[in-house]
DNA sequence: GTAAAATTAGACACCATTGTCTAAAACGTC
DNA sequence: GACGTTTTAGACAATGGTGTCTAATTTTAC
């Protein structure tokens, strides 16, 4: 088991077998970890799950521990990955704003918020966030603080253009995000991801009150359209 | 181990001791099943914590999963009558609705949200929640749902009165409690207990907000001062 | 096709926990 | 002080999960 092979070639070799159960261990580990929490997963639903001796599981993770660090790792840049992506789809010009925000909103809900990592870090969080401290932190930076100081930026450009009335965007943010999931708590709590409909009508809550509140009205056009409510 | 004494003496009896030792094992037990989970939870450490010995934990509750129904049941009737107590704090009448709808966020997330049976309920719906649906709809029926309705009801007598402007009462319910939770979230997920001086400015931040968006504005005085960030 | 590497099933020791049992001790009541 | 009840500490078997090992089988590279 030594210098069998140049690492180029090892790497090409790794490139799909094992890459691929690699992966497969991974998501079974996020399922069953997120389902049963860490001390009540087994390692032999995992691999059952995986499709995958349990043999298979140490070969590539020592063992429990070592495999949930792994598991963290992976939806954590996973999810940063995407909230970066979803953060750089933030509208560019202040026409039609309430469009562009909803969007926005609908995007980031979809992508960030209801899916399954969406769903397996609050869990993690919200259990294993008093007893790693470092997690917690690591968890805030990257996920609410950078989404928080973009939109507050966001906000703050919009003030200036004139196209909103902000007097603490940093507490704009936070409020815009609060009523962005008002009506998708339920939905979320059960791990259920809301249909395209659900997403759409509870941003457009979102951004009319916001906006209500936060617009720059002119005309302030206040109840212009009887609101459909979300949650059944 | 039959008809020893009238159970009007045996009542009496267990009034201090055995009641007492009742007491001490389910808070115990809430709070280590709270800290571990249910699976990761082991008795010796409910027993250790409630100063009992195992064999006690076993002599009042038969096993593990009777122990968790009942810890369940006993936080769940707290917080249902909590909840009832703070919904019968409802502003009456409609002058300085400011003051009084951030009266009542501050009661609401000090005495319901954010205490200790708070943080339980939280991890128990979202931990297994799936797996109990009637657990969950039962906690839903009895928390939120009665909560937005109350509030509902209330948003709707304001309007009529003419103190707010609401074209979708329940609606406006969902988003006034999402809007008082945006700034002790991160504190909550910790199971801190914030300040007063945060829940007071969490709720003023929210109401203020809530008013522009909502408030049956004659000089709708917005940006009436700058507002304090709750949150480090 | 062959050799190296990876995978598999199964057996295994080990450990923590559950729930039971027993005998001794503490408690409260009369 | 005597009695019944409750509590306690400790031992105990049973259970289930972890992590290791082995030998056989499959996959992959060349």
């Amino acid at each position: 088991m030594k210098k069998t092979t140049t690492p180029a070639a090892r790497a090409e070799t790794m490139s799909r077998g094992q890459c691929a159960k690699r992966l497969s261990i991974l998501e079974a580990a996020a399922n069953v970890f997120c389902r049963h929490g860490f001390a009540a997963a087994s390692i032999d639903e995992i691999a059952a799950e995986a499709c995958v001796s349990r043999q298979t599981v140490y070969n590539h993770y020592r063992d429990k521990d070592t495999l949930m660090m792994a598991v963290i790792d992976d939806v954590m840049s996973r999810a940063n990955g995407m909230l970066f992506s979803v953060l750089s789809t933030f509208p560019e010009k202040a026409d039609n704003i309430e469009d562009d925000l909803a969007a926005f909103a609908v995007r980031l809900n979809k992508n960030c918020v209801c899916n399954s990592d969406g769903k397996f870090i609050r869990k993690l969080v919200l259990n294993e966030g008093e007893r790693y401290p470092h997690l917690f932190e690591s968890w805030r930076q990257h996920g609410p603080l950078k989404l928080t100081n973009a939109l507050s930026a966001l906000f703050a450009r919009l003030s200036v253009a004139g196209a909103l009335k902000i007097d603490d965007f940093d507490l704009a943010a936070r409020q815009f995000l609060a009523l962005s999931n008002a009506d998708l708590q339920m939905l979320t709590l059960l791990g259920e991801m809301p249909s395209d409909e659900q997403l759409e009508s509870a941003a457009r809550n979102a951004v009319r009150t916001f906006l209500r509140a936060y617009g720059a009205g002119e005309g302030q056009k206040p109840l212009q359209q009887a609101a459909l409510s979300a949650i059944a």
